[in-house]
DNA sequence: GCGACAG
DNA sequence: ATCTTGTCGC
């Protein structure tokens, strides 16, 4: 891709354009090898982001990493928020040196406005497995999963259902899954649990934000 | 019309 | 996201 969006209107006629790529069917491998989790840091006072993306294996032990630190492309716009996160990753994923079986996202998937979060747009690109896990739902409702780690509840969207919040520690303020590209709700949901064994987040997203952390703060 | 709004 | 003191809870 050459050209990237400048104004709000060509961003969501890519979004429109792009959406019915995704696939919502294809339920994916229940069980994967090669996990990948990405994210974007930001240094204040400083038009630049830092993509970061970690591969781990079925123990959960870090196989390769990549980052890409550019300019900023485009602003933080609520429901345009791949424009703006999209090319640090899509540089990052290409100085890997393997091919991850699934990506998590740090966002929103088919939780959107527009049914098309950065997890489905970077599913469409890629062509790979993708999911969204954010720390906050403001798309859709739901209400609170019960609180013990597995316990969820659906987000819905007018009459869709969109994603689920997940619970995926005793207590612990939930995450809000959503598919992405060619993975099932429940798999997804599987997936996120089975790489989240200590903290809140996907061990993949949290490697990946504190990588993407360290690496925006070099001078 | 105004504010809120993944990160 | 990041800037930040104190504060609340375990």
């Amino acid at each position: 891709m050459n050209h990237w969006p400048t104004t709000v209107a060509e961003a969501e006629a890519v979004q429109e354009r792009l959406r019915p790529l995704v696939d919502l069917t294809d339920p994916g491998p229940p069980v994967v090898g090669l996990v990948a989790g990405l994210d974007v840091g930001y240094a204040p006072d400083r038009d630049e982001v830092t993509g970061a993306v970690v591969v781990l294996d079925e123990t959960l032990r870090i196989v390769d990493q990549a980052t890409s630190r550019e300019k900023t492309k485009f602003p933080y716009i609520p429901g345009l928020f791949a424009f703006r996160e999209l090319p640090p990753l899509l540089t990052a994923l290409d100085r890997l040196s393997v091919t991850p079986d699934l990506l998590i996202c740090d966002g929103y998937g088919l939780a959107h406005p527009r049914r098309f979060g950065l997890a489905c747009h970077l599913g469409v690109l890629t062509g790979l497995p993708t999911i969204g896990v954010a720390k906050t739902a403001f798309v859709g409702a739901c209400d609170d999963p019960a609180p013990a780690r597995g316990s969820w509840t659906p987000i819905t969207l007018g009459q869709d259902t969109v994603g689920r919040a997940l619970r995926t520690r005793d207590h612990v303020k939930p995450v809000y899954v959503s598919q992405g590209h060619r993975v099932s709700l429940d798999n997804a949901c599987a997936h996120v649990l089975r790489t989240t064994p200590a903290f809140r987040l996907p061990e993949p997203i949290r490697l990946a934000d504190r990588l993407s952390r360290s690496r925006s703060q070099i001078t």
